[in-house]
DNA sequence: TAATGATTTGCAACAAAGTTGCAAAGCCTT
DNA sequence: AAGGCTTTGCAACTTTGTTGCAAATCATTA
């Protein structure tokens, strides 16, 4: 059941298990796509404090439990990591989608990001690729 | 000469010539490198209004003269494209490399973006790629 | 299960980023 | 050089993000 699992990740993260992670984590979990931290404020039927909102979404990207996905519009978008991301080593190396006509942003797991050459000199660290584009359910 | 490339750029794409989006334009030209509206507003010798910043950042955008980078940090970068971006088609299939030492961002004009196969029912439209790591000057 | 100490929350106050309406200034054409 | 049209700068505002601190909540141990 959900609420075992969501407690299990907080302590596995040595997270104190509060009202606020529980909720935060349980929307990552129901919606299954990146949200803002305007979409967490919004949608959680009880209301939480601005400020405990970003904390909570900090402390997760902190563990690991959570990574931020780029988008040329202004705002951040996070979503779950793959079970099992450990602190510190992340799973993100991943396509990310993000439909124009509804909106949504999801992380296709399966798809990893094809590596690029360099130009001598350059040591790349980390990979982002954002793809737009119109998603299954919105393809008329 | 440099005065007369900025002028041209912005008669060709209807826009009328006024010192803030010369100067601005004479910015992106001169840096070389992707700037985000908080460079542009305090690099500039003379003040422009931030407003005025925010609507000629926004103009060169719908014309195609710069496009945006999405970054993991909150900041929208922009970047001048590539001579000739016509309005509407845009040019910049292009990998983007942010430098964690040094902060620059470059476009890797030459290096274009690899392909992904999409599970079936999405549809792209566009593709962003963002390589963060060390650059060239910064690397030791 | 109640007491204790550590962590987390919510509030207030603030700082920074972005938007809008409007009058004055600047530009482009003739 | 005058006209209309566009752009600018100002003011006021909204949204987004940050910080310090007291009160509330959580985990632990007795």
């Amino acid at each position: 059941m959900n609420e075992d699992r969501i407690i299990g990740i907080l302590r596995r993260n040595q997270l104190s298990v509060t009202a606020s992670r529980r909720r935060i984590l349980e929307m990552f979990l129901q919606s299954g796509t990146a949200m803002a931290h305007q979409d967490v404020e919004r949608q959680s039927s009880e209301k939480f404090d601005r400020v405990t909102v970003y904390r909570t979404l900090q402390t997760f990207l902190e563990k690991g439990i959570i990574h931020t996905i780029p988008t040329t519009d202004n705002a951040i978008l996070y979503a779950l990591c793959k079970d099992e991301c450990e602190e510190g080593h992340h799973h993100d190396n991943h396509v990310h989608f993000v439909c124009d006509r509804c909106g949504t942003t999801t992380c296709m797991d399966e798809l990893v990001i094809p590596s690029v050459q360099l130009p001598s000199g350059y040591r790349a660290s980390s990979i982002h690729m954002v793809v737009n584009g119109t998603c299954r359910t919105c393809k008329t």
